[in-house]
RNA sequence: GCGGACGUGGCGGAAUCUGGCAGACGCGCUGGGUUUAGGUCCCAGUACCCACCAGGGUGUGGGGGUUCGAAUCCCCCCGUCCGCACCA
């Protein structure tokens, strides 16, 4: 392509060749002027750049460097800051932008494991391709300030994190996060008592460690782990197939308990959903976050056993939202992990137990056994829509009624929600009723449903309670209140409020992440202190996977470095040096990204993961009732969920501790749309290139002759549909490749991507050039005089708007009102007046910059500062107004003509103009006006 | 099932927030110019239907409503996409 400069080419045209000439000239040129470095009040900021404007803080989602290198779906966000970044920059704000990667993870390890190699030469040679591949764009990222979350200076902050969240607990009466040593201080002060009657001083070491450490934000408990022996490692989810074996080579996996740390993220469910209330984010995210907090109001409520067997009697709770429906519980049925299954579990089936009930077994032992083993082997995604239970041989009493009912193990049940245990109201619950009908259970309606409500079916509605004993008449909150405080008297029950969230499990058995800077001793875990950080991770030499016997115990990779595991330290500053015990799990990969934002304040701080003056600076927020965070954040609707809650957490850790200024890390949210790309299929549905693809939709497509068939999905390797950003700039060049993508659409729309219609964008850019430089001489072609009126007020609007738009983030429209410019510059004969290009080219700095400053060098000379640090242009607000305006004049709706009128015209004159219009007249036809309107400016309208 | 977003030419989209000329801008397509030709580039046209024109009719997923006036606001339905999914 580039070597086809045809002889009728015009040696100055705006090709790809010359813009790629230009963009690395610039790029350069801005490299070496440090020109996108970005001051700080306090710290290591060049002060030769500083600037007196209002800070900003743009960021976005930075990427796992993959070794597949970037598609043009990728940088569609990037792009977008950096157009936004440029506009407020040229505003007069000091804005902070850069870029990092979260460079730990699975694809990397896996590399090393096929390769032999360290992950981190890998990854660094993937960061090192993908920090070329951007820097062709021309995105203004202060590069100074670039992080990766495996640098070790930089995971030895999150490490220290680690540390603050271990050594804090979450004081309920305060509600919010305190130093551990003040609830120590408090134990032994006596201030604070143990539960269940102890004194702090008759304690033990080890009990007084085991009350303090069920405390922390991070504790360890055991959680059930994919783990494959034949592998000898621990799997994801995402690893392991439907049935339950290894996605890679297809060997048995089994769920073992293991010791992981967890994160108590639940004790910050309320703040994390109310402040949601203070974000400027996509509704549908702040939907996505309460949704997943799924905090529900109802009540505990505690069943006895109507056993008449010897021996204790059980209590079972419940929860439920429906305590007003209580006495229309007719059995209880309780989850199969529950853990008093088998306390409850008669030898015998009592007298009288129908059959469907038994499952065909001689005893519940039998029947409970068989199905919990049923139970535990499929996945929560398996277990069957039709309900299904056995019964356990027990019996519990309804409080207030004392009614006998049958109690159940059901996998309908999940005991990871509530208490695993339901009462079941087939009256007022679908599912309750789907289950008593498969059991023959009676049903009793606790709610008058209205008459048109089916019989067969639940009502959840409201109504008057029915058959409730002294609830009865009450509507469906009375009954809600009256009964709570009956359950509460009676001691048999509380309200409750109930989350869907569960704590994080920070624990992975993983080789490439931050390694846990933790220790255990004979009681449990000790911390490193932060003097012994970073905790680097130690080399594994030994990659290869390495089979294990069946009934082996999991082991994370760092087991196997055998002289790490096991340490002699001095800890405690006097002890002397004693023996301890490695945690061998590694962090998260949300761990670094949980906190990056933060670092890239000050990257190179070694005092602290953040200088307090320059936190202030970049996240504070002088607005009353504000949050504080990042300005802007724009990324995938991807980490809708997961990044951005355990983020919100992690800030909210750190502003209870002191280390941050405010409630939440980012104050606004933009999640960018997809890039789309046709796929092509052929007959054996396999895909086929996009690239090699001919015909079109109407002739129908082809590949190698055969037809193949269409439809759009992600742009990726597994589709053979990617196209790359360095495809586009050999044909285009990095501006009109950034001016497409910020052309095709709005930010936040998915869009789908069509090679051919780049080109578009490139003529539009051509005829920018040539209407300020000569094609066949290289010389400026701008004229000297000034724009006539007409020409001035249309530059104006266009300011208007343009400069709006850039604000609104709709670089689509701003692109389309400056090409309507451009084109009204075309159609006349001249070159642009020298005025009107000065202005076109700052507007269009930020969307083409290369291209931008290079016409401004051209038009202003060598000498002229950078387009950059030009101000973006102000509209005169005199020009926009008009002095004569063209209005629509509507007959009974209908536009039927339009006048000319003065800009102050009144109604009356204006309604007279209309009715002198040939046109209007004639739909008027002389009837009389029933109604007269004038709109000034936009509309007349006439009715007849 | 629950929740959210969205539905406009052949295509991407604009106008929706704040009711007031529907289709800006670009792709594609049609015609013309430049060129030996193709490509590039330039000019004109391009929602659909009727009409030589002037002009007229229809039209923003479907139906209803509010209004002088609805793509825009309200209600019902249909469809697409996304999230959650036996959450008691």
């Amino acid at each position: 392509m580039s070597a086809r400069l045809e002889a009728d080419t015009p040696p100055h045209r705006y090709t790809a060749d010359l813009a790629a000439h230009i963009e690395s000239r610039w790029q350069a040129r801005w490299d070496a002027d440090g020109r996108y470095e970005t001051p700080d009040p306090a710290g290591s900021g060049s002060p030769e750049h500083s600037s007196a404007g209002p800070k900003l803080f743009v960021m976005d989602m930075f990427p796992y460097p993959s070794g597949s290198g970037l598609h043009v779906g990728h940088p569609l966000g990037y792009i977008a800051t950096d157009v936004y970044v440029r506009f407020k920059r040229m505003c007069g704000f000091n804005v902070l932008y850069t870029m990092g990667f979260d460079a730990f993870g699975l694809p990397a390890e896996e590399h090393a494991r096929q390769t032999g190699q360290h992950p981190r030469i890998n990854t660094e040679a993937n960061i090192d391709n993908m920090r070329r591949q951007l820097a062709r764009l021309g995105l203004g990222h202060d590069k100074r300030r670039s992080i990766a979350t495996t640098d070790v200076d930089y995971y030895r902050w999150t490490q220290w994190i680690f540390l603050q969240i271990f050594n804090s607990w979450f004081d309920p009466d305060a509600g919010r996060a305190r130093p551990v040593s003040e609830l120590i201080d408090e134990y032994e002060s006596g201030r604070r008592q143990p539960p269940g009657g102890r004194r702090w001083e008759d304690l033990g070491e080890r009990a007084r460690r085991e009350l303090v450490d069920s405390q922390r934000l991070a504790y360890v408990a055991d959680a059930p782990v994919n783990w494959c022996p034949a592998l000898g490692t621990v799997l994801a989810n995402e690893e392991v197939t439907n049935e339950g074996r290894s996605e890679r080579g297809n060997h048995e996996v089994f769920k073992r308990p293991l010791k992981q740390w967890m994160m108590r993220i639940t004790a910050y469910a309320d703040r994390l959903l109310e402040d949601l209330d203070r974000l400027d984010w996509p509704d549908s995210v702040k939907t996505m976050q309460r949704n997943w907090i799924g905090r529900s109001e109802g009540a505990l409520i505690s069943f006895k056993t109507a056993t008449t067997r010897p021996g204790p009697q059980h209590v079972i709770d419940v929860f439920t939202t429906r305590p007003d429906t209580l006495f229309g519980t007719t059995y209880m049925v309780l989850a199969p992990e529950h853990p008093r299954v088998d306390e409850l579990t008669a030898d015998a089936w009592p007298a009288g137990t129908p059959g469907s009930w038994t499952a065909g077994a001689a005893t519940p032992r039998d029947a409970v056994a068989v199905y919990r083993a049923r139970a535990a082997e499929l996945s929560d995604a398996d277990r069957s829509d039709s309900k299904t239970g056995v019964y356990v041989g027990c019996d519990v009493r309804v409080p207030f009624s004392d009614a006998p009912v049958p109690v159940f193990v059901a996998d309908y049940v999940l005991m990871g929600y509530g208490t695993g245990a339901v009462m079941g109201v087939p009256g007022e619950d679908q599912r309750d009723r789907e289950f008593a009908e498969a059991y023959g259970l009676p049903v009793i309606r606790t709610v008058q449903p209205p008459p048109e409500h089916p019989d067969e079916l639940a009502y959840t509605g409201d109504g008057p309670s029915i058959n409730s004993a002294f609830l009865d008449g009450l509507d469906m909150a009375a009954s809600k209140a009256l009964i709570l405080e009956r359950l509460q008297e009676a001691g048999t029950g509380s309200p409750k409020v109930n989350y869907r969230l569960r704590d994080w499990n920070f624990s992975r058995q993983r080789y490439w992440g931050e390694p846990i800077p933790i220790v255990f001793d004979e009681h449990g875990p000790v911390a490193l202190p932060e003097d012994m950080l970073p905790l680097e991770l130690p080399e594994l030499t030994d990659w290869a996977p390495r089979a294990l016997a069946r009934d082996s115990e999991p082991e994370p990779p760092l087991g196997r470095v055998t002289d790490w595991v096991d340490v002699e330290a001095d800890l405690s500053g006097g002890d002397g040096l004693r023996r301890y015990r490695r945690e061998l799990n590694t962090m998260p990969q949300w761990a670094g990204s949980c906190w990056y934002y933060l670092r890239y304040l000050d990257p190179r701080n070694d005092d602290s993961l953040v200088d307090p003056d320059v936190e202030r600076y970049w996240m504070a927020d002088p607005e009353p009732g504000a949050v504080g965070g990042v300005d802007l954040y724009v990324g995938g609707v991807e980490h809708a969920v997961l990044h951005l809650l355990y983020a919100r957490f992690w800030h909210k850790v750190l502003y209870d501790l002191g280390h941050v200024s405010g409630l939440e890390p980012f104050k606004r949210l933009i999640n960018q749309g997809y890039i789309q790309a046709y796929a092509f299929k052929d007959a054996r549905g396999v895909y086929v290139p996009a690239d090699e693809v001919e015909g079109t939709l109407q002739e129908g497509f082809t590949h190698d002759g055969r037809p193949v068939a269409r439809e759009l999905g992600k742009m990726g390797k597994s589709l053979k549909n990617s196209v790359t950003p360095d495809d586009m700039y050999a044909s285009y060049g990095a501006d009109t490749l950034r001016m497409y993508e910020m052309f095709m659409g709005p930010i936040d729309q998915d869009r789908p991507w069509e090679t051919r219609s780049v080109v578009g964008s490139q003529r539009v850019l051509q005829r920018v050039w040539r209407n300020i430089v000569d094609e066949e001489t290289g010389e400026l072609r701008v004229v000297d005089e000034g724009p006539d009126d007409e020409l001035l007020r249309v530059l104006h609007r266009t300011i208007d708007g343009v400069r709006s738009d850039m604000e609104g983030m709709r670089f689509n429209t701003a692109i389309a009102k400056l090409t309507e410019l451009n084109n009204d510059l075309t159609k006349r004969a001249s070159g642009a007046p020298r005025e009107v290009a000065d202005v076109v080219i700052r507007m269009l700095a930020p969307l083409v910059p290369h291209f931008a400053e290079e016409l401004w060098h051209r038009l202003h000379g060598s000498g002229a500062g950078s387009v950059t640090q030009a101000g973006f242009p102000a509209a005169d607000p005199a020009l926009l107004v008009a002095d004569t305006v063209e209005v629509p004049v509507q007959v009974n709706g209908k536009v039927r003509g339009r006048v000319t009128l003065a800009a102050d015209a009144d109604a009356e004159f204006a309604v007279a103009a209309a009715l002198a219009e040939p046109n209007v007249a004639a739909h008027v036809g002389g009837r009389e006006l029933r109604k007269q309107l004038y709109v000034p400016g936009r509309m007349i309208t006439l009715v007849v």
